[in-house]
RNA sequence: GCGGAUGUGGCGGAAUUGGCAGACGCGCUAGAUUCAGGUUCUAGUACUCGCAAGGGUGUGAAGGUUCAAGUCCUUUCAUCCGCACCA
């Protein structure tokens, strides 16, 4: 066959059009009685095109879907949207259109992009989080968390972003920042609003890092998380305020130090504080509110003010003056805490700046009580001072101190957690709306199971600001209470998106189900997902809630699974001018001009050869050109070397074969353990280097087996050019469908060992021998070699070590 | 400050178990093909001394363990990411 020039057009599209014909190709099968896979890639909101940063995400994810295809699993690979909201939102209102309508066009235009890429979804499974089934089931699980106490509503302050204009949950607010507008300060305002008790799994949530993600999600998420529910144990402890005996309760992970506190310190916004400061102190502790509000954290100096009143410790009785305190959060522990300048580095700036006494308890274990004066004692030691506890070690005095004042009423040892209720009220249109009725008589009342879903109107006014658009539509508002039948409001809060993307994974498994959110027999076979892939930035957003909810829907009996996926994996981002791609730096690559200039096949392999799918990529065109040299090189190679016929050289048969089986194993490897696509690549660059250097000497029948296994191996990586050449080399059937080529451990070893003498161990030469060769031998053959004995002259043989088949040291003095 | 990483040629990276540092690719140099450019092919390409043969140095830095260290240990520096007045 004449050599045929590589194409990358004519090939994707032809391929592309034969996939389109047959959309159940990756069709995914419940009863199957192969092992499953379930490989899921997390979305991106279908806003925009795709760029080559995020085809990168599905690079990865579909190499591995096709290799355990090969391989002989049941894979389920499905595409959907995860969730979408505010870019689809505010897209739609700038053009005028519903967002419906809108969002679908994104859908079918982002579509299109995957199928050009050549994706391997099972298309069947598309679930859309807009659509009116999966507001039914939204809605039903807040139904269902509302009856088990998971859901309660509460005025309470919240985050606001002025530019969405709409509450955000803590976990979306970044450095004090709207997620959504980098440069948007978020505000705090009290509002009535939804919350889901996050805190109530915050310990399982916790202990299961440990437990079941530990080693199975990456290190880096896992700290994030960690850090994020923040679970810190101590005290809780009631001062008793001088005058009115009213309890003021502080919460202390040293409890061991009480008897060092010589103030108490409320958050400006305490109840108790805003009781006792006058006038004065009032607009002081507003200031202080506002300056944290406004001003970024770093740049907040300690503030204080002397509230006026005192408060009794309860172990020592002593009286000690009660501060508001800048620094003090209301909404960490209690609001309140006691001050131990000796031994706490905060207390210390505080006390020192405000002249308030400074009174050691703890001592270094081989140490004496002293006063510092220019910092804090922090550490364990032992306890001074401290009355019939006095003696005890820190640690020891933690426990006994907090029993005491469990047995005498004034406090107990506590948890408290950083991590907060999930605040999942949204004000505006784009989301599930919630489904109660406000009723003057009867109170908040949730909407019957049989007139679920609530759908949002679509006659809406769009004014991208203000209170949710809802409130103005008189239709949806006015209702009728389903309790006692008298005219009611409908809420008009719609659930924060990220609910969507906290169950799509389920879904999926069901997506066509009207009668419940899921048959719990797909979720027990396909669960837990095995593999799920996506960039960090959701490690505290997307993957605490979805955490959550498997661990909700378990405890409802929906499911069986404690957490949603045994393994994540976080690929690196795709840098281009030594920035990630924006729009506003003006440095992206559309997947298209990828496409049309280089073709999908050439930048999937070079944006998995170019680096570790962990790390981030530079792309650069360069580079790419590299990536489509090899792809051209191979299908040339391929096209005129189809239908060779003859013998060839045993001794270039011979080596071709070893290194076809070197590459089988090294890319098997890399997909099975470490993922390091870029070396399988660099494994089957080798291997056609090898091919073309001895092209002319090889044998029909050692082409017979190279060729089909080279272009099986490239399958993952490059499938449409794969399947032309397996369509070249006379082979019909796709080629995920065939059985991934096996590797033979005696052709991949070499003939001989090649044993590398040293000197001192520096290198001095190398012997061939046949493998496992006697080390006396190795040993007198190594001291034979001229080079070798150039560097033993006038030497004295001190050791000799001998490494089978490796290598000869030979220590001179 | 706390937590998590990373540091290897001109560049991206390789070296999976302590055993030949720099695979593979980009770039660059020279040559062949070509009217020319591009493509393709061949050879070379860590630094350094040397005409060469050959030698020396080299994985952020400094120590250490070892016959042998990019890999293990100690200290340290730099960069990136996350959290941050969390009591």
């Amino acid at each position: 066959m004449p050599e045929l020039v590589y194409d990358h057009q004519q090939i994707e599209s032809k391929w592309q059009q034969r996939w389109d014909a047959t959309p159940s190709l990756y069709k995914a099968d419940e009863d199957s009685s192969r092992p499953k896979y379930y490989v899921l890639e997390m979305l991106p909101y279908p806003s925009g095109s795709l760029h080559i940063g995020h085809i990168r995400n599905y690079a990865i994810g579909d190499a591995l879907a096709r290799y355990k295809w090969m391989q002989g699993f049941n894979v389920l690979h499905p595409m959907g949207w995860d969730a979408f909201g505010l870019p689809a939102e505010n897209a739609a209102i700038k053009n005028n259109r519903h967002p419906y309508e809108w969002t679908h066009a994104n859908i079918a235009e982002m579509k299109r992009q995957h199928r050009r890429m050549g994706f391997s979804y099972d298309w069947d499974r598309e679930v859309t989080t807009c659509e009116p089934e999966y507001y039914r089931w939204n809605q039903w699980f807040f139904l269902k968390m509302l009856e088990r106490g998971l859901a309660y509503r509460k005025k309470a302050l919240v985050n606001w972003c002025p530019e969405c204009a709409t509450v955000l949950a803590n976990e979306q607010v970044i450095d004090g920042c709207c997620w959504r507008h980098e440069t948007t300060r978020v505000e705090q305002k009290a509002l009535q609003q939804w919350f889901w008790k996050t805190t109530a799994y915050a310990d399982e949530l916790l202990r299961d890092i440990d437990d079941k993600l530990e080693g199975a999600w990456p290190d880096r998420v896992l700290s994030m998380q960690r850090n994020w529910i923040g679970r810190s144990e101590g005290t809780e402890v009631d001062f008793t305020l001088d005058g009115t005996g009213e309890k003021i309760r502080v919460f202390t992970t040293r409890v061991d130090t009480i008897y060092g506190a010589t103030c108490v310190i409320l958050a400006p916004e305490h109840p108790i504080a805003q009781k006792l400061l006058d006038e004065k102190g009032r607009a002081k502790a507003k200031e202080m509110i506002d300056a944290r509000k406004h001003k970024d954290p770093g740049d907040i100096l300690k503030d204080g003010y002397f509230t006026g009143g005192y408060a009794l410790n309860p172990y020592s009785g002593e009286k000690v003056p009660v501060w508001i305190g800048n620094f003090v959060l209301m909404d960490y522990g209690t609001g309140g805490i006691m001050a131990v300048p000796a031994h706490d580095e905060r207390d210390f700036e505080f006390c020192t700046t405000y002249g308030i006494p400074i009174r050691p308890v703890i001592r270094p274990a081989d140490g004496v009580l002293a006063v510092n004066p220019t910092a804090a004692f922090t550490e364990y030691g032992v306890v001074e001072g401290s009355g019939e506890f006095s003696g005890l070690a820190s640690g020891e005095a933690r426990r006994v101190m907090s029993a005491f004042a469990k047995k005498n009423g004034f406090g107990e040892a506590a948890i408290t957690y950083r991590i907060k209720d999930w605040g999942i009220s949204r004000q505006r249109y784009w989301g599930t709306p919630i489904p109660v009725i406000h009723c003057e008589a009867c109170g908040v009342v949730p909407v019957p199971l049989s007139e679920l879903p609530v759908l949002l109107p679509v006659d809406v006014k769009f004014t991208g600001q203000g209170k949710s658009p809802l409130a103005e539509v008189d239709s949806f508002v006015n209702a009728t209470c389903p309790q006692c039948g008298k005219p009611a409001r409908r809420e008009t809060d719609t659930m924060d998106t990220f609910v969507d993307s906290s169950w799509y994974f389920y879904r999926y498994c069901d997506s066509k189900n009207d009668q419940a959110p899921f048959d719990s027999k797909k979720i027990a076979y396909w669960f837990p997902i095995d593999q799920y892939i996506g960039g960090v930035e959701h490690a505290i957003l997307h993957l605490i809630y979805s955490r959550f909810f498997t661990k909700v829907m378990r405890d409802l009996g929906l499911i069986s699974n404690d957490e949603p996926a045994a393994r994540l994996f976080t690929q690196g981002m795709v840098i281009r001018e030594g920035a990630k791609m924006s729009k506003s730096k003006g440095n992206v690559v559309s997947a298209d001009d990828m496409i049309a200039k280089f073709g999908a096949d050439t930048g999937r392999v070079f944006e998995l050869f170019a680096a570790p799918p962990e790390k981030d990529m530079d792309w650069t065109d360069a580079g790419a050109e590299g990536a489509y040299r090899f792809l051209s090189r191979v299908f040339r190679f391929v096209s005129r070397n189809a239908d060779r016929t003859g013998d060839g050289d045993p001794v270039a048969d011979r080596k071709a074969l070893r290194k076809l089986h070197q590459a089988i194993h090294r890319v098997t490897d890399d997909f099975d353990s470490r993922w390091h696509f870029n070396t399988s690549i660099a494994g089957l660059m080798e291997l056609l280097n090898l091919l073309c250097d001895e092209e002319s000497k090889l044998s029909k029948a050692a082409l017979d087996q190279i060729l089909p296994a080279l272009v099986l191996m490239l399958g993952p990586f490059a499938p449409f050019a794969a399947e032309e050449m397996w369509e070249l080399l006379g082979r019909t059937g796709p080629v995920f469908r065939q059985p991934w080529p096996k590797y033979d451990a005696a052709l991949e070893k070499e003939d001989a060992a090649e044993v590398v003498l040293q000197v001192n161990g520096k290198l001095r030469g190398r012997l061939t021998v046949a493998f496992g060769a006697d080390q006396a031998a190795l040993e007198k053959a190594a001291m034979a070699d001229p080079k070798v004995q150039a560097f033993l002259e006038g030497k004295q043989v001190v050791k000799v070590i001998v490494v089978p088949d490796k290598l000869v040291n030979i220590v001179v003095r």
